[in-house]
DNA sequence: GCCCCGCCTTGATAAAAGTCAATCCATCCA
DNA sequence: TGGATGGATTGACTTTTATCAAGGCGGGGC
């Protein structure tokens, strides 16, 4: 593994504050791998070997039951995914594909594991951001429960406007099709839902999302920081 | 803190590990108090100062968003409850009431966290809760994406089952009302829903459940292990 | 015992979301 | 350039789920 990704991946939170020679023998054992868009990387079920650690491109994380599939979150570089299968030692329970051509690092769960042991620092470390990895659910499941799919929406927008520095234009980064799954709709009703909300202000064309009205938009989408701040 | 009820939470997975003398410390700025039923322990929102252990009733973790409600889970004793809010020093997703008369012990939350860096079997094991109770809000979010309503009821009538030793009667411990919450329906389309699974051989009299025909129920629930099995 | 209260059920209706099919449109590639 | 491909949209329709209102039933308290 070349230094410079060795580097890049000491930068994230789990990593930044252990011991250089932990460090050092937990990345000797891994290896790191491009892979072409669309390809499975985990399925679920499977045993898990490896902490992932995606550096550039995009990963869907997916499950599937009885014929049908729902996109359960979208990774982003730099970050590691399927923490909870790897200090468990337990099968994954999603599925995980690139979406674009991606480079991965591929940890071995034992060394992880045995590391988390040896060094208190990685193992806060692992622990908070596991902890971050829970309310992330928690509060994923809150925006299921307690909202319509045009709620869930709009409040989708707003986070994504959030991170664009609030601007009233900006882009999607996720094919409408994948936003649908991962918010709990199909397609065709999310195009719908779109057109929905332009009442409040909001116009799309492409994934280019204009938002006219800030003020409409959040009157109906009501965001809340236990739902949709992701710091909390 | 009495030491019969010391004795009772140190064989808890989270704290068996652990040096006597940690398990000491962490203890002696505990409280223990009784609550009547229908108590807030907790609100969303929040700061978390205790770290809860529920020794004796039960409580149900719920949320609440613009006039709505739901149930996210209902804690049986002896489990500790809101560990994350804990691990990460910020508010609680999630609100906590008493169900019913209920024992509860209080661990300050900056004693778990030094205990935590002091002790590294007990990281170990908070860790490992914390991986499970991540995974247990992974599976519950597959059940609400990928299942119908009647789909969620029928597993998880089968999953009650399991727990008493796969009897063909069994009884809900679960309110109805509430059981719908967390399966999110509403009180009367779980009554439908129930009526509905008559046609694979479920016969419903109160809180008593008669499984008739136990083939036919799983070949219409399909339960997954990746969805159902809590100890996966 | 009897009344009240809260929960559960049922029916009628409405709203939300999904399905199926057709079309549009941009992109990629031969 | 032009055809093929796959996503996005739209319309018509069905299914699922929620809402509202009315009864039924059972346990607790007087």
């Amino acid at each position: 593994m070349p230094e410079s990704e060795k580097h890049h991946i000491r930068s994230l939170n789990v990593f930044s504050q252990m011991a250089d020679s932990h460090f050092d023998r937990l990345t000797r054992g891994a290896y790191v791998q491009n892979f072409p868009p669309m390809i499975d990387l985990i399925a679920e079920g499977d045993q898990s070997d490896f902490l992932h650690i995606l550096l550039s491109g995009s990963v869907e994380l997916y499950s599937s039951w009885n014929g049908r599939e729902t996109t359960m979150s979208t990774v982003w570089p730099v970050s590691t995914f399927i923490l909870a299968a790897t200090i468990k030692d337990a099968p994954y329970l999603m599925s995980a594909r690139t979406l674009e051509k991606s480079r991965v690092v591929l940890l071995p769960s034992s060394d992880v594991r045995e590391t988390f042991d040896a060094d208190p620092d990685f193992a806060r470390a692992i622990v908070t951001e596991l902890a971050q990895c829970y309310r992330s659910v928690v509060r994923n499941t809150k925006d299921l429960k307690l909202r319509s799919s045009v709620e869930r929406l709009a409040n989708y927008l707003l986070r994504q406007q959030k991170r664009a520095n609030g601007a009233a234009v900006f882009t999607l980064h996720t094919e409408k099709r994948r936003l649908a799954s991962s918010l709990g709709m199909t397609p065709e009703n999310m195009s719908r839902a779109l057109k929905n909300l332009r009442a409040y202000g909001v116009q799309v064309d492409g994934n280019r999302v204009t938002i006219t009205d800030q003020a409409d938009l959040e009157q109906f989408a009501k965001p809340s920081p236990l739902i949709d701040d992701y710091r909390v």
